[in-house]
DNA sequence: CCTTTGTAACATGTTAGCATGTTAGTGTGG
DNA sequence: CCACACTAACATGCTAACATGTTACAAAGG
């Protein structure tokens, strides 16, 4: 069983279950048992660098080692897990290089739609825009900060969603993944989010006005914000990152 | 055993082998069977829209149902097969819905891509990209197709390569996987490579002179010539594709 | 005390067989 | 002839157990 020399020796503690239920998902069981992993290594329910026990995750979800191995497979190809074969199986830690490329990938992607969209924006989907940023606005003054980041997640999906390209929210929101769990371990930066509500009603300024240049740079600025807040906590949790 | 109504009977026939025997390639058993079934697919050794019985599978390759599945189930989330449990495995058809989201996601990393470089794109890179252009001039002279879109798609990695992001050119791979499979069933057009290489040349002057937005605009061209050819595939071949 | 070797524990990989659902074909009844 | 029910064949899903490789720890030797 494999310890890796900078990370603290893993307690084989009586776990507290990390994983929603099976049945709270559709399909067969290798399926749930993917989505029910994904959603709990997306939401740092497992440290990054944490070993994975096949063992554990059968005895957790009542089932065998098939379903969990195929779901593992299909994590470790999303480079969500790190396979060592014969050896374990961790929760793969962050890669500063594989965050700026995920940043990268959803800006060329995100960019890529609004430049699209901007020229023919209908009125119904500004009217759904503006719905969203209102919301925003109330969940900004009453500082509910996770409720403000959802409705940050939805208006970028929502503009992926106006070009009508069906896959596109799910193959931005894969280049997110890597950056978002990290994100989870930044704290709150005052003002921050303030300025973010700001870098959304551009968006629609913009939008508004139809004009694809000035969304593509409003949008550009705004998602650019993020790796500023994201790279100095590869110095400060250098246990979160793999050395690159 | 699923036999879908629009598609001709698919006999038993003693199979030639159409999967690369598994000691080409690296790793597990699952591993190196999800690498040689996901190169028969995208070589189109199966037709799409065919039945892939794992049994079958499994005695081709000499291996048990296990690995089979987990490479199943990593095709499958790639979409490249349909499983529909309990019933069928079917290679998955084209989709002209998917060819357009491909198009728009390479197009959409592939710009993002040569903006990022083209202001300081080295001499050694200009080199590399002028030395695959060469050869690309000689297949052309030679009329060998097939060379010509090897150095195609070497040309484009290359430029990908050069933004040191190291699976950006997997992932506009994966894009442009549905693409590229559909692209094999278009019968040669006179005159389109030689277009083609002269669209590279464009490209390759636009970041001699270290031009994002020339460089942005002869690629965009580029990259939009194929789709002209994919779209009456879906009217001459309607077997080949999903009803979308 | 340090190094090397051997072994047990650990973890994943794979196989063989049972479980489950789907589909096609056949037989029976109206 | 057509419709329905039944059954066998087909295909995948999953389990239990064996196979294989890795790692940590203990013991022995220098």
């Amino acid at each position: 069983m494999l310890q890796r020399p900078d990370v603290e020796p893993q307690e084989r503690t009586p776990a507290a279950p990390r994983l929603r239920k099976l049945d709270s998902f559709p399909g067969s069981l290798a399926a749930r048992t993917y989505q029910s992993l994904r959603e709990a290594i997306l939401h740092l329910a497992y440290r990054p660098g944490e070993l994975l026990r096949k063992g554990d995750i059968c005895a957790e979800l009542g089932v065998s080692r098939s379903p969990v191995s195929e779901a593992i497979a299909r994590l470790a190809a999303e480079g969500l897990v790190d396979v060592v074969p014969q050896a374990g199986t961790f929760v793969a830690r962050f890669s500063m290089a594989e965050i700026r490329e995920g940043a990268f990938l959803r800006e060329a992607i995100e960019l890529a739609a609004i430049e699209m969209i901007a020229p023919a924006i209908t009125e119904e989907q500004l009217v759904q825009l503006r719905r969203n940023i209102r919301v925003q606005e109330a969940l900004v003054e009453d500082a509910d900060f996770a409720g403000f980041y959802k409705l940050d997640a939805e208006m970028h999906a929502m503009i992926l969603s106006f070009t009508g390209y069906r896959k596109l929210g799910q193959v931005a929101e894969s280049a997110w993944l890597h950056v978002n769990r990290a994100r989870q371990q930044v704290l709150p930066v005052p003002g921050r989010v303030a300025a973010t509500l700001e870098e959304h009603q551009a968006i629609l300024v913009a939008l508004e006005a139809r004009d694809p240049d000035r969304a593509r740079e409003e949008l550009r600025w705004h998602l650019r914000q993020l790796m500023t807040f994201l790279v100095p906590l590869e110095r400060e949790r250098p246990d979160l990152f793999d050395p690159d």
